[in-house]
DNA sequence: CCGAATAATGAAATCGATTTCACGAAAGCA
DNA sequence: TGCTTTCGTGAAATCGATTTCATTATTCGG
């Protein structure tokens, strides 16, 4: 491969204005930038970004750290992260933490050695005293969920909201016996529905059972799992919110299974809206999240916290959370 | 951040027997390496990255270059993809080419600026003489998908068998007016797919309809579009063979809307066994492929590739498509 | 005991860009 | 005309590692 070096020689001129003129410098003249220009496209010269990186300490690859891939929720949120760094030029290197505390730590001390310009955390199983300690090496933000205690900028949505207009609405049919299940508790995500959900019960001056409440719930299986926890129950909710799509997918086919019917023997509400909770038969009554937009947006923020040293402001909440009604309920 | 050279200099060492003590060269003395590790402790030294990929000329980066992250079948390859490249600490970088040649050849440029040191192509929308350009530039693998006339290393399934699994099994179960669809037609898996499919159909001594084989068909969307188009027919067929879960999904989710019965009034298989198929009411008989297996084999394989020069076989079929019957048949 | 091989280390070159500094030429101003 | 800016350019330093080469100390074989 050509190196800068080779076209100076080729343009008879120096590596230091051959710089100039690839980094549009004021000060080249015109005659010697067609030079250069005509040096570089015989040599088919392309810049090592990593000698440019080396140099000018700056790196346009942002690491996005979820638990895995293949939840749809998160791929359909680096689907919009991608697309935005693309149009910079950004690179996005996409890092599973399976939900290990380790794992994500290993991901974190990719920043110390340069290797990415800004992490986005969009999954967290450390506590922020731990992450904490990593802002120095470079940008971190936080998308979607977050830890309690944050000194960063966070990308997030009224998860109070969600919480609080499902539960809102099972009421509304006609529930009093209502099951909840959410995901790790460590989450403010989590613990903000909760109150929502608790809210929404206690306005109705409803209260639970101990039992109906289920905790790291997360996957479809799990979904299955809880299902047949409730169909052994004496004393049965007659509606359930939980907080994944997946999980409320999983209820209902697992219903059909037992040959439950839904909603008059178990209402179901999920979350996220995912393309499953539409193609579900019953379709699946859910909080719709805008994960493309806080994809986007977070990316479009790091972006410029990158290129222009701009800190966002520490917490951005742009979006509604809206309830989507289909025949789960 | 602390530089080789400051640990050198609170070792009162060369900056090379520091290199030589973090590479494992021989010749260094205990005493001199124990140094070394104390002076690095203590200033919490980390190499940086750039500097050493600069030099050697060796970066531990990967793209993976696939339509939507969103899309489940690549979304589960990817993941089993980024699980084995983190067990050599290679990063993977997510390329969405949006199926357009443009972008495709965007991401492959990267080669050339030395961001990337190999590049897997899990879908491709170039000619193949287009991309053996980049092969100059550094390694290039294909998983799944590939045009026709590759020279690079392959890692694939058999999707012959795949279409002739899939028609056979509707052929078994009575159908004789079988309709089809397929992905784009540029990639020899497609076309692979395709001759299975009529394979089947010649041996039975079965004929189709030019208007049952839809072309194209990619998503959800593309499936509900196919049932209201086969909905309309006065011929209409008894089943049809997808390309994919999704489609297939789309196509029975329209149905129900339609007050079709499936299988009765239309028999679908679909193909790649995501776990939609599964969960669709009535779950979808598909063509189970091992996306995860041929996603962790090719990163295998590039890993090697670019850590050993070790250029693997041109082309590795290590894998059977299997049948899974559910309802929808 | 001497020359050769081996061990241990450092100085300096190198990877390929950017950036600072110096310097001469041209232009602007009094 | 003389002095200060503004242009335009190149030499050399720099980013932070690795690697070559040179050098000295030590060990080994005969």
């Amino acid at each position: 491969m050509a190196t800068i070096g080779d076209v100076a020689e080729l343009a008879g001129l120096s590596r230091a204005t051959v710089s100039r003129v690839m980094n549009n410098h004021p000060y080249v003249s015109e005659e010697k930038k067609k030079l250069v220009h005509e040096a570089m496209h015989q040599l088919g010269y392309v810049p090592n970004s990593l000698a440019k990186r080396l140099r000018t300490q700056t790196t346009e690859t942002i690491a996005v750290l979820i638990p895995r891939i293949s939840n749809p929720f998160f791929s359909s949120m680096v689907e919009a992260m991608e697309i935005k760094a693309a149009e910079d030029n950004f690179q996005l290197i996409v890092c599973q933490t399976r939900s290990d505390k380790q794992r994500e730590l290993v991901y974190l001390e990719w920043l110390k050695t340069k290797q990415i310009g800004g992490v986005i955390l969009a999954s967290s199983e450390n506590n922020w005293e731990d992450i904490k300690e990593y802002t120095k090496f470079g940008p971190i933000m936080f998308c979607n969920e977050y830890p309690p205690n944050t000194e960063v900028p966070t990308v997030c949505l009224d998860q109070y909201q969600g919480g609080y207009l499902g539960t809102r609405h099972l009421i509304e049919r006609g529930h009093q016996r209502i099951a909840c299940c959410f995901g790790s508790s460590r989450i403010t995500n989590t613990s903000d529905r909760q109150k929502g959900f608790l809210h929404a019960l206690e306005e109705a001056g409803l209260s639970m059972e101990e039992k109906w409440w289920f905790s790291n719930a997360l996957e479809i299986e799990d979904g299955k799992e809880i299902f047949r926890k409730i169909a052994e129950m004496d004393n049965r909710p007659s509606a359930i919110f939980t907080g994944s799509d997946e999980v409320a997918a999983g209820i209902v086919k697992e219903a059909k299974i037992y040959g439950a019917e839904i909603p008059n023997d178990l209402a179901v509400v999920g979350y996220d809206d995912q393309p499953i909770a539409e193609l579900m038969d019953p379709g699946i009554t859910t909080i719709h999240q805008p994960s493309q937009e806080i994809g986007a947006r977070t990316m479009e923020l790091m972006i410029q916290y990158i290129k222009h040293n701009q800190k966002p402001d520490q917490k951005i909440v742009e979006w509604f959370s809206r309830l989507i009604v289909r025949e789960s309920t």
